[in-house]
DNA sequence: ACTGCCTTGATTGTATGCAATTATATGCTT
DNA sequence: AAGCATATAATTGCATACAATCAAGGCAGT
């Protein structure tokens, strides 16, 4: 009976899953023997999948006390999206500079699809969300800077970040699918600075729809 | 016989202390066996070890293959000094906001002390990478936002970047104390922008020494 | 009733054993 | 002698066993 795949990336990709769905939910206490149980593994290599995931943020671990998974309050999310605005719209402006045919051709693709999605009377959101995910990867991925995407992964794994779109309204979808398509023609027109300023709008509206209002003055209240 | 501490962390440090130092060398096989004998553990908590490596991006885990410590071309390097360039000078003018008395009054210290041991006659690299270290450190912890530190801290643990103040002359050590004080003088001034130039150009050095001139044009030789 | 200690149960951390896989060496064929 | 197949050794991946540690509840003393 040979093993198709290694029970660490089952381990790993379950938990994450588990996470990423919510089923999980922040705070909660993972305990290696019920995880080994849910996928018919032993606790080895679910503890390695924890370090894993420790490493990347996504659990806590506490020495002799096993694995959280992560919280985050309203200010790392603040945090994130500041980080996010900064790395997203720098390789947007490196795709734009980058990027080869195949990649414009696939994110035209996917901006077009999107907004096609968007448009329609009851939009399936579940495709939008995937589409999206999509876009973004491709996006990094046309930047030609593969360690750039490691750390916006760290980034952006969290649920409530995943779901952002889940958040907008219809004028929200609309406009989130017509900044695909601008940041699309500013990469087919090799305008960085045009990709760039694009991006940076369609992180905050992201960051708006999450946190509300900017974040230009919490706290100092001496 | 209570263990002080953790037989996974321990291997943790030991291996990381090796890739640093460069006893581990790019590209070596890092078998579990020797490693849990040279710490005196058994394997598994050295597996974990190697898992949040893998994570942090210091060894590649090839399945059925084991761990290797990675390796980086000229490439890689310039990617990770475009990346450090962008969250560095970020951390510098988001520290120039948010520092307080302690973080500046630290920073002042360090980099008065880094000035100091840079000029004398036979200056003290050892001790000048340590402060060097801890300056950084204390800037990211200025500017407030943690998750800035973790995706730097995973950028500028190898050996080679670390190190980089070891390629510089006289001259490059004398101008990376004085980038330092600028710096300080800066964030004191609240002055964000300023911060962020500098900081641009401190990098931008830190690179230079490393890669030499700039990646401008490299490759799309059609 | 309340506090502090101890016992018990659950859980983590580590070591070890064994099957599966890969690398290396050996011998066979051409 | 070169190339391929096979056998052997080394190593990984996983499961399990056991010790160490932590959480919870009960019991004595005040």
């Amino acid at each position: 009976m040979s093993m198709r795949t290694h029970a660490v990336d089952e381990a790993y990709g379950s938990i994450r899953a588990g996470i990423a769905s919510g089923s999980l939910e922040p705070g909660a206490h993972l305990t290696a023997d019920r995880l080994a149980e849910s996928i018919g593994a032993s606790r080895t290599p679910v503890r390695e999948a924890l370090r894993r995931l420790a490493a990347e943020g996504l659990v806590q671990l506490i020495p002799n006390r096993g694995a959280f998974v992560s919280e985050y309050s309203a200010q790392d999310i603040r945090q994130i999206y500041e980080l996010r605005i900064l790395l997203e719209s720098f390789a947007a402006a490196s795709a734009a500079e980058n990027a080869d045919d195949a990649n414009r051709k696939r994110l035209r693709f996917l901006a077009e699809e999107i907004s096609n999605i968007v448009q329609a009377e009851s939009p399936d959101l579940e495709r939008v969300a995937l589409l999206n995910s999509e876009f973004h990867r491709t996006l990094i991925e046309a930047c030609g800077n593969p360690r750039l995407g490691k750390l916006l992964a760290s980034l952006t794994e969290y649920p409530l970040i995943q779901s952002t779109f889940r958040r907008y309204g219809r004028d929200g979808l609309l406009r989130s699918a017509r900044q695909h398509l601008e940041l699309v023609t500013a990469i087919e027109d090799r305008d960085a600075e045009w990709a760039r300023a694009v991006m940076i709008s369609h992180i905050r509206s992201a960051k708006h729809a999450l946190v509300g209002p900017g974040p230009e003055e919490q706290g100092d209240a001496a």
